[in-house]
DNA sequence: CTGTATCCTTAATGATACTG
DNA sequence: CAGTATCATTAAGGATACAG
């Protein structure tokens, strides 16, 4: 398979290549929605529409979509329950809290230093009129 | 401004709500080729040309334009030396290298995961047939 | 070597309507 | 409620040429 390397008898894989499937795993983590919806997943169990009110601006296809990824790479599990009007509970796997523990150190690592980026941008704003 | 709430005098920045500054930080970092060369800055201090190679797959402009955006965030550094043939060297702030830390974390993660992503795929796959 | 500018193509997203 | 389907729009990305 392109993108991975063999090394003592088990796979290695490596975003840093074109081809590798934990690319595109990283980029349904990271992306625009994903990343937000497995963080407002970690509190515990949210129904369909619980996460779009919590996920601020996503539109139901997006959701939709966004969860369906992440059900098939197993970080994200679904519960439907058989009644009417139906109701779907998603909550994430053993192993999409690990990966959403390492995301939410990163995110919150993003909103503390925010201060410090946005200072930042002035002083490169700065720059570039001059 | 929007997308932040104020708590015992510190201002409060929030990802989770459209509009945060930190939401497009975030999207910096993790964007498909902000993480990657963040990833790669990480080692140390590379030239231009040395980024494009060691990132499998970017063309000049998304590498020229993925840097600008982290410069201007103060999360990458750039030092032109005025010669000629022009030198540019690319590195990791203090800032950049703490976030990094975290984004690398998750990326490790990942790839150790991928193992399990694939069979949880697989499984999926065959339920959607059935 | 290190980019910027342009054009073009494709992919992502949003709005809306509709189904079980 | 929990989605899917369709269409229109927009944004991202790639190829190429060229400038400093």
């Amino acid at each position: 398979m392109s993108g991975m390397t063999q090394e003592q008898g088990g796979l290695v894989y490596n975003v840093f290549t074109t081809g590798c499937p934990s690319r595109g795993t990283l980029e349904h983590v990271t992306g625009r929605w994903g990343g937000l919806t497995l963080g407002a997943l970690h509190e515990g169990p949210l129904r369909f529409n619980e996460l779009r009110r919590r996920i601020n601006g996503v539109s139901e296809k997006m959701l939709s979509q966004t969860l369906s990824a992440l059900e098939r790479d197993g970080l994200v599990h679904r519960e439907a329950q058989p009644t009417n009007p139906p109701r779907v509970d998603y909550e994430l796997t053993p192993l999409g809290r690990r990966v959403t523990d390492r995301l939410l150190t990163l995110i919150h690592c993003v909103e503390d230093a925010m201060d410090d980026v946005l200072a930042a941008r002035e002083e490169y704003d700065a720059r570039q009129k001059s």
